[in-house]
DNA sequence: AACCCTGTGTGTGTTGAATCACAGAAAACT
DNA sequence: AGTTTTCTGTGATTCAACACACACAGGGTT
């Protein structure tokens, strides 16, 4: 399936293989499609595969007891998940689910160990990859901690910009759709309280809302009201 | 100087490095003490090495505007950490401060990048060591949110049992010195809070504190109660 | 000794946010 | 089209945790 190599190949983490090493990774590799709504993997599943997101959007986090979703990260496609894998564990820890009908590829653990011991470059990829997605982590965990309901959805909204934002007349629009569970699920907080602040922001003028839609009016002057710095855009 | 050489060559992360590595590694590091209370690095400092700590316990955190502090680990001997300078920061995004009188070695990031480059198995260390505190810390990220003063409470508890934990005839003793103060800039929590979630343990028999002493009472009960697994201690 | 200074214990407001409980609106199905 | 499900908006109520304010204990230090 040659569509399968051109995932592997377009993925940045692989740039640096040559193309004898991307078509054997690509035979030790399986694919896989899961519908909206589906879990990709499970808490204490064994954790055999690296993924990577061909096509859709994957959210990855957990669950409590009583239910409530804490969402850690948004997947998108080209990205790599489950990478954990790598680091010596056997179980996964966290919760995977395909929010749009998802495309992965899965790669064995083994393949990819084989690789990385041949290969520094990728090796450093890796590490990189790691290393980015903990100071993001890490970020979060600081600015969730002793900071109120606003500061942190606010703060969220900057941080989802920085990724999902274009500019366009009105302001920056959030090209990503996501509720106000979801949002809540991300900060730690409930769904009518996401509401209501974010009805307090729109009516300050900060923002404006729609359905499944956030158009931030002034992202400076928001970025500055919580002291982090205006961040750029990665779409255009 | 030769004891340098000797905090190098017993750090895990350098075990597969010969002799002759080592010893050009040591060549271009240097060593600096601290004395208790006083920062190692701050938030924005440029980022140009890697610590290994000596001797002495290093704590890593930040602080939020209205000066409230957020610890996100402790270091002990024979780790590294700042070693996100190696994941391309430029600069430090925490803050690090000598708990105890302590002393690091400064391994300058171009020499570790170097040895990298060159040594697969020392970029798979790395890569494991990320992968391991960022599990850590998504971890508690999962059970911080939508979770009470008391469940983070005692969770941390059973964590910090996990590393500094000694049982002894009472039960299983913490022999790492914390304030409540500390505790609370764990769990995002305040003083106060702590003093009286911890009094209450105490009276339903589950731990008995002194200054800065802590003993669970009953481990395995404790982990049940918040439903994760009964730890294995790292010390006797 | 007397003195600090850092921790700890407790009580009393005050409040931000969770919970509960609906109602209307838009999307997704069939 | 109509029906169902998923979202959103809003209020009333309750409660956990914070802020503030002291009092006291223990360890050091001089």
């Amino acid at each position: 399936m040659p569509e399968r190599l051109w995932y592997l190949k377009h993925c940045d983490l692989f740039q640096q293989l040559t193309m004898q090493q991307l078509t054997g990774l690509e035979a030790r590799c399986r694919s896989k499609t899961f519908p909206r709504g589906s879990p990709v993997y499970l808490p204490a599943d064994y954790a055999d595969a690296v993924l990577l997101l061909a096509e859709g959007r994957v959210k990855i986090g957990g669950f409590t007891e009583e239910g409530k979703q804490t969402i850690l990260a948004f997947i998108e496609p080209g990205e790599v998940f489950g990478e954990l894998a790598l680091a010596g564990s056997t179980e996964r820890e966290e919760y995977a689910e395909a929010v749009e009908k998802s495309s992965v590829v899965l790669m064995p653990r083994e393949a990819l160990e084989a690789l990385l011991a041949e290969n520094p470059q990728l090796a450093l990829g890796v590490t990189k990859l790691f290393g980015l997605r903990r100071k993001r982590i890490e970020r979060r965990l600081r600015y969730l901690l002793f900071r109120s309901n606003r500061e942190r959805l606010v703060h969220l909204l900057i941080e989802l910009a920085e990724r999902y934002g274009r500019q366009n007349s009105e302001g920056v629009e959030l090209t990503i759709k996501l509720s106000h569970q979801d949002l809540a699920s991300i900060i730690g907080s409930t769904r009518e309280t996401v509401t209501v602040v974010l009805g307090e922001l729109q009516s300050e003028g900060r923002l404006s809302i729609g359905r499944r839609k956030i158009v931030l009016k002034d992202l400076p002057e928001l970025a500055s009201s919580v002291n982090v710095p205006v961040p750029k855009l990665a779409e255009a």
